[in-house]
DNA sequence: ATCCGATCGTGGGTCGCACCAACGATTACT
DNA sequence: AGTAATCGTTGGTGCGACCCACGATCGGAT
């Protein structure tokens, strides 16, 4: 991006949605950036992240936790297994299932990562002051939940 | 998405950029939806709207006032071109550029898609008070001004 | 106990958006 | 005059978010 959207046109600049699609691109650009470091990806973070808050879960669980399809959770377990972070074991109880549990590797990883988010997090909102950030935040999650409840 | 992303790990369901990622998905969800309707997608929508409000233009400035790269303006005014929404005609004054011009059907289609972007705009910020969605407004804004000037 | 529908993992795709590298042609700088 | 910069174009890459179809397995209804 660089150089570019110096200034859009009227039309979008007030847009929310087109603020708030740039916003977002920004802030993937930053997390990708700093996911790039640990040589993993949004989705890494995500299956890592939950799997060290809420314990071990089957691929679809997975996917439903984290917003990530099944197909996608499949590849990106596959990353993470190979890595070492990641143990995938077949479930006793349901053999159509996989068992995925963190590693010890694993979990450092996630916390890493988590400082890296952090560190994103503060670039991110630099601009802002702590009330308006707190602000932001639940205007967001109300958008949010709005949406993604029916 | 659906019934995805029921419960986020708790790591995520916080953190700005994780809201930011995950309305703007649901933002771009919608307005493709809009688009769709017309067949076009996004890039078409902001070469046209900045073509309506500032005139013609080299695809290079395009580019620039659109953020999007200079490669992709080609494919996209490729398509308006071959809609007849967009005229594509030698720069005399400059025999690098092209100069593009919008059409009556383009302005027309252009109006057509402020239409759609205004009613995706509406569904999006329905939870949203007013003074919530200019408070919104102004945080993005901020947030964008911030990280695009150096 | 058998059948039917749902679920799971997996592999194969598609699409949109944001990028990058490189080329020939042309223009601007000095 | 010679070099640097710009333009349009082609042809890539990567990520995220999807979709469909398959075989295997499980659950509930009959």
């Amino acid at each position: 991006m660089d150089s570019a959207a110096p200034q859009s046109p009227a039309g979008l600049r007030t847009t929310p949605t087109w603020l708030l699609n740039q916003t977002a691109t920004h802030a993937s650009r930053l997390l990708s950036e700093g996911f790039a470091a640990h040589d993993l990806r949004g989705y890494h973070y995500r299956l890592l992240t939950a799997l060290a808050e809420d314990g071990p879960a089957s691929q679809a669980d997975l996917g439903r936790r984290c917003g990530i399809d099944r197909s996608d959770v499949v590849a990106a377990i596959n990353d993470l297994a190979g890595r070492g972070l990641v143990v995938r074991a077949p479930d006793p109880a349901d053999r159509r299932r996989n068992v995925i549990s963190i590693t010890d590797d694993g979990t450092a990883e996630a916390r890493r990562l988590g400082h890296t988010l952090d560190r994103v997090q503060r670039d991110l909102l630099a601009p802002l002051s702590a009330t308006e950030r707190d602000q932001l935040t639940r205007l967001l999650t109300r958008l949010l939940a709005h949406h993604s409840r029916q």
